[in-house]
DNA sequence: ATTGCGCTTTGCAGCGCTGCAAAGGACTAT
DNA sequence: ATAGTCCTTTGCAGCGCTGCAAAGCGCAAT
């Protein structure tokens, strides 16, 4: 059996599929008495509209698609949880994809492909993608850029202010009384401009505190995960000198160092203070609780879905925003020891689940 | 500047453009000649197809739509790490949904709802519907179901044995010489099914053992997260007469019951021994690792994929398939203690980020 | 009664592509 | 040379909807 169409609802109710159309779209003016009618030929008939011819005649496809990196990181899962609600209440679908932080398939989904016709806009977390490989965008395409990118004026970018975080983050450590700190996450290449600002923050904390960085403390890592973190602190530990605290660039980091720790029979915060990036859920119950820097988070996927949904009504004047969302330093376990932070019930939480 | 289409191509190649459509999608014989021809035009003219008028000549979509209940719950971001890649593979885009477990929204979207157009099928995690209501479904729509329901014939699903698993988990506890047993996450309520197979475990391995079930030591949660996990475990804390093991139906919810035992000052598992449900990657980190029940979710993943696409493609008998995927028992430190456990280097994860 | 105005309803054409089936061409067999 | 066969290419119509602008209609003002 055919689906159902304007045309047969047109029928039923006796007008024109034009007006049956401006009913379902609740348009102009129509009579009551017509509404009326037509709502009753629609309910009769089950008729539900077609979006793709919909978005055929309309050329808008009613979706946004959110490219992150990796789903299973649960910054990004919880970022989403903020995304797909606030797009929805505008009116759109949200589409989700994971790139893999794969350069390649990163270039593919900004660039002019076929794809491009699903989505009216796009909200990018690059992660493979240096900036410079941005410019290779697809110019029609509405785009909101996440983490540490800057705007080329041609789309925006949201996120927080990097080195600040990062400075308060080891100020913190610093102020604790630890001597030395180690770093964990940075990515001296061209992609890791994330990794690089939180670096440059971790040298202001050492300078604004007169104190010398070393540099050997700086450890790289490929990615921002566990495994890493995990490999890169038992790397640390193995040394004649190693640290008494360690900035991690990520909490996924952080849960890998001290699992490392814990391995080898160390104890943090005693041993070694470890601070984490990101505030996700699982540093708010792991133990101990990680100390962390809370990106607002929900205020970045409002901010993001924002502007993009101004960029792709095209009202927006075509120079490029950088907006910062707020942040702070959430001082836990892992810093403070049980003792101090205990006050340790979680914290009310961006999301939780 | 209008975009260049399919007609644009042709006059410049010179054919016409049904056959422009026959090399794009490489249908039937095109001699080496005209291909070479038509393709240099497409190239010249930066031809790209438009989807959304394919979608609505073929009345397909191309895309795939996940329903899960949380996004930034790690059983289904992992889960999803294998969905996404598995139907890219065969062409389709992934669309993800979260309905927060709410009845209502998962009602609307397996319903015959207008979005129907969007996707040519679902891959449906059900948390707020009851077996009963998945029956208000459109029955057009290509289904696959996750996790506890049963097929009633019109759609498949996929699935681990979750009653054989949660009574190897519980056997495991028992096997170790714990005596009292707890078990956190029932849900004694229709839309409970899943929890209610693991209390069903629960009670069948106490029965093989030949020892009684404390009724009082089954505690109900309103969802399988951290937050629920912490307070369940406080409450049995409070008691008389504290549990020695805890069957928690969830990683998460065992990561919430650990979060609360040490802040009482007990140790895991010299204490209480956990075990959880589910072998998120958080697991393998945490302090201590946590014993669990592996899904195969790669399995399931791919499983739910293959079905889903057979089903679109008609090519499927209408019964609906009931499959298994296989689980295993992966004992850690929160049952075996570090020291047994020192083989505690995280296991090869089934993803990992 | 006539004109003009404003609101509602309509018709037309077309979004860009593909399904279908027939037309056209080259080639083989007789 | 002619008919038959097979492969490539084409034309047509239409997927179901919306943008646009005109047509229709009722009512008030003259």
């Amino acid at each position: 059996m055919r689906e159902t169409t304007l045309r047969d609802v047109a029928e039923l109710a006796g007008v024109s599929p034009r007006t049956v159309s401006n009913v379902v779209n609740g348009y102009a003016r129509v009579t009551d008495a017509t509404r009326e009618k037509v709502e009753r030929a629609i309910a009769q008939l089950g008729y539900r509209p077609n979006v793709l011819a919909r978005n055929l005649a309309t050329g808008r496809s009613g979706q946004i698609v959110v490219v992150v990196p990796y789903l299973d990181t649960p910054y990004f899962a919880e970022l989403l949880q903020g995304i797909i609600p606030a797009a929805r209440k505008v009116g759109y679908n949200v589409l989700v994809d994971q790139t893999d932080g794969d350069r390649d398939h990163e270039g593919e989904l900004i660039g002019r492909g076929s794809r491009r016709f699903l989505f009216d806009g796009m909200i990018f977390s690059p992660l493979g993608l240096s900036q410079e490989d941005l410019a290779v965008r697809d110019p029609d395409l509405p785009l909101v850029v996440l983490g540490e990118r800057s705007s080329d004026g041609t789309f925006d970018h949201v996120g927080i202010d990097d080195v600040a975080a990062s400075t308060d983050a080891v100020a913190h450590l610093i102020s604790l009384g630890r001597r030395r700190i180690a770093a964990i996450g940075d990515q001296p290449y061209p992609t890791g401009e994330a990794a690089q600002l939180r670096t440059q923050g971790f040298r202001a904390a050492h300078a604004a505190a007169g104190r010398p960085v070393d540099e050997s403390l700086i450890i790289s890592t490929a990615r921002f995960n566990r495994a890493d973190g995990a490999t890169a602190m038992a790397a640390l530990l193995d040394r004649a000198d190693p640290p008494d605290a360690v900035f991690c660039y990520s909490d996924l980091v952080a849960s890998g160092a001290i699992h490392a720790l814990h391995q080898r029979g160390l104890r943090v915060p005693e041993d070694v203070a470890i601070i984490g990036y990101d505030d996700i859920e699982d540093g708010r119950y792991s133990s101990p609780t990680i100390s962390t820097i809370q990106p607002d988070k929900r205020a970045i996927a409002q901010m993001a879905v924002d502007r993009l949904i101004k960029r792709i009504a095209g009202t927006e004047p075509v120079p490029g925003l950088d907006l910062r969302a707020e942040h702070r330093l959430i001082a836990r376990e892992s810093t403070l020891g049980a003792a101090r932070a205990s006050s340790s019930r979680p914290p009310p939480g961006t999301t939780s689940s």
